[in-house]
DNA sequence: ACCCACCCCTGGGCGC
DNA sequence: TGCGCCCAGGGGTGGG
């Protein structure tokens, strides 16, 4: 469910609320919730009592909390994952998978995912960065981030623009909603071959990109129900200001053309057809049923 | 070395 | 009401 502007939310509400906390005690309620972590609850336990939280960062969609023991407790959220700090007297959420408690006994972290897509792990030496999410490219918001790098790696792709920008490995923090929104802000097809997207077409590209980003952030980020909310359980107000997602038949915001939604990918593509022209060879088969 | 279809889950909404 | 589908902001993996 969440994508940078959400999940840097939860980063920012978790190094409020746990950095500098001694971790006291960790409950597993739910062994998929730490799948990733190999060698089991037992450990992923063990190597995360006596603790203490040292900072709260993030790459693209993942989390990760540095340790004293210079280990990271790392995340991701999935599909409909929370990271809650909350009063231990708050009732337990319905699917609470994960509780971990610190030594002043106030507020604790809450691990909840309705579909468990999302989970934590404790990766050894982790702190710099976790080996887990190595292979998960800078985002758009990384003062490090290498535009000129982004821009010829995607001409390199033999793939569609939208597939490019929801690869992780390329650019990350980007999923559904906001790869909809940044193509409709550049005019450009979802489908659009990456060999015709040329140089100056991808460097405007990656300017909307963090512009709805840094637009979606500051207004709390994307909650359209209670799946995505900050760690106080705060949602978010960007859903109002998005131009495509979810517009289906609506107005495009530029020209009025009908907002129209193709299946792709498995998903759903949200596009004006008259702004964001179709591309004479598609790079997928897959039509637009529309729905 | 790539790229893509499939799979992992639960629950809300809708048509019948 | 109830059933069966479709849909949902995610990523990892195995096969082509």
């Amino acid at each position: 469910m969440p994508e940078l502007p959400e999940v840097e939310v939860v980063r920012q509400g978790l190094a409020r609320g746990v950095v500098g906390r001694r971790v006291a005690a960790v409950e597993v309620y739910h062994p998929r919730a730490v799948r990733r972590h190999a060698a089991g609850p037992v450990d992923f336990v063990a190597l995360l009592q006596g603790r203490r939280v040292e900072s709260a960062q993030r790459r693209g969609k993942y989390l990760w909390l540095p340790l004293d023991s210079g280990d990271a407790l790392t995340g991701h959220l999935g599909m409909s994952g929370q990271l809650l700090v909350v009063p231990p007297e708050k009732p337990d959420e319905t699917h609470l998978r994960v509780r971990i408690t610190f030594d002043d006994r106030r507020r604790e972290l809450r691990f909840v995912d309705q579909r468990t897509f999302g989970g934590l792990l404790v990766v050894a030496g982790g702190a710099e960065l976790p080996s887990t999410i190595s292979h998960i490219a800078r985002d758009p918001l990384d003062p490090l981030f290498d535009d000129a790098l982004f821009s010829q790696q995607l001409g390199a792709k033999r793939t569609g623009v939208k597939r490019a920008l929801l690869d992780q490995s390329l650019i990350s923090g980007i999923g559904n909603i906001y790869a909809d929104e940044s193509l409709w802000r550049a005019q450009l097809h979802y489908d659009r071959p990456t060999e015709r997207v040329t140089r100056a077409d991808a460097l405007r590209l990656l300017a909307h990109v963090r512009d709805v980003l840094q637009e979606s952030l500051a207004a709390g980020g994307t909650s359209f129900d209670a799946l995505y909310v900050s760690t106080e359980g705060v949602s978010g107000l960007f859903e109002r200001e998005l131009a495509v997602y979810g517009r289906e038949g609506e107005p495009c915001l530029r020209c009025s053309a009908p907002v129209r939604r193709a299946h792709f990918m498995n998903r759903s593509s949200y596009y004006c057809p008259r702004c964001q022209r179709a591309p004479r060879s598609p790079r997928t088969s897959a039509g637009t049923r529309s729905g």
